[in-house]
DNA sequence: CGATGACTTGACTTCGCTCAAAGACAGTGG
DNA sequence: CCACTGTCTTTGAGCGAAGTCAAGTCATCG
């Protein structure tokens, strides 16, 4: 039953990269490579599967490849000095990360749930994307995406109720985690990464998650999949408010 | 006496952008185009001067241009439903703004202080962009600054202590403003866009300033001007927590 | 079955928000 | 030149929400 899952989330045709593309009113994320783009960088791309919890690199360390999701969930963080993490981002499927200052990683890299990746030499890309400018422009458009994307962290993390945070993050996730046919939300990290997301104590959102379920706004089946209860005040909760 | 200072800061030679180079062990932010394509790209752009506190477009409508900052400061907000107003950044000279969605901007953008703009149609960029990928590449090292910008703007906002903040901000001031000779910091944006920046109450923000004068860290010579008299508690004050 | 790690729940503290009022400053017109 | 006015800023008092500390529960795995 998981192999066929697996098989259309790790396409065979190379890796994708996922963003708003860059025309006239266009709204919705959609694949952005062209297939001939795809086969040219999956030519140049290792194939890496890595299991949950394991770190790809660390912040700091000479920065040699890029890489793009073809599967799982993974977290980009630092680690302030006062203890705390802070998680700058949860990388999906079609994600492009590991692009560097000064070619070194800017954040550490963990899997969350089991991945697969494509690895891409840093030169052979950049090469790459000297040779093609209609591939470099999607690169850009999925960086002005990734902007956008941070923008809208920051947006989630100045709100002051914590039920209207997770709210947000329950939608973020449903957004970018792949679809499930029974209408559930998968919320794959741990709580505390969720908290190290969005800024609150892992507590805070324990407390928020039930707070949500006692308002009947969404039902937690179990700790990793959430069902939405009352679109409608869902929806209304997560509007940037 | 301000006739040469403009000149410094409105260049001739074009527009220009600055960012952390893409090349190994670069740290520091560095201007990025070559004369060449600063001359190119100002055969494209159309000049702009305009006021303090003039909008410049507004969210959501049709993006036809795309700017680059000669000199001055403005800021990108978005007014959210609750009434609240988050502002996105403030940009500084050789920024980079106006990049849309779906042919839409994204947030609303009005000047702070006069400035000097260069205007450049979207599309006549895109061919440009699309002619000169080393041009591209230019642009791609920008959004990735402006990606890590973005970023620590959200770990500002993630700090708990409004003194905290506010140091960081002011660092953010020191590093993007123009250099002074004598040492202070530019506060060009009013309190209120300072709260609305670091997601605080203006009476936070004004409390947080007079903690930090009280504490001997910094002194405000005016409402607009601040002189850093303690380096290392302000760095340490500053420093990611 | 016991141990470990993750999550939940409760009590108390802290810090920023709200409301309210007073103070500083620039521009205007007499 | 100065009083007037509106805007921006500062300061104060009280409240509420999230943080912290501390138990207690639950699930998983050896």
């Amino acid at each position: 039953m998981l192999a066929p899952i697996h098989r259309t989330q790790f396409s065979d045709d190379g890796p994708s990269l996922r963003a708003v593309p860059c025309g006239p009113g266009m709204v919705d994320v959609a694949p952005l490579l062209a297939p001939r783009q795809r086969t040219q960088l999956a030519t140049m791309a290792c194939r890496l599967h890595l299991p949950a919890r394991m770190v790809l690199y660390r912040e700091a360390s000479a920065a040699q490849w890029v890489f793009i999701v073809a599967s799982g969930v993974l977290k980009a963080f630092q680690d302030l000095p006062s203890g705390k993490r802070h998680i700058t981002a949860f990388l999906f499927a079609e994600d492009l990360f590991g692009l560097s200052e000064g070619h070194r990683y800017v954040n550490t890299l963990q899997t969350v749930t089991p991945v697969n990746l494509f690895k891409i030499p840093r030169a052979a890309l950049h090469d790459a994307l000297r040779r093609d400018p209609e591939l470099e422009f999607h690169f850009l458009c999925k960086l002005t995406h990734e902007l956008r994307k941070s923008q809208r962290h920051t947006v989630l993390v100045s709100r002051r109720d914590a039920a209207g945070r997770v709210a947000m993050f329950l939608r973020m996730l449903e957004q970018h985690g792949p679809q499930r046919s029974d209408a559930t939300i998968g919320f794959p990290m741990s709580r505390s990464d969720a908290a190290n997301y969005l800024a609150l104590s892992l507590e805070t959102v324990s407390r928020a998650c039930r707070t949500l379920e006692r308002n009947k706004i969404v039902a937690f089946t179990d700790r990793y999949n959430v069902r939405v209860l009352d679109r409608q005040r869902f929806e209304k909760l997560a509007a940037r408010m």
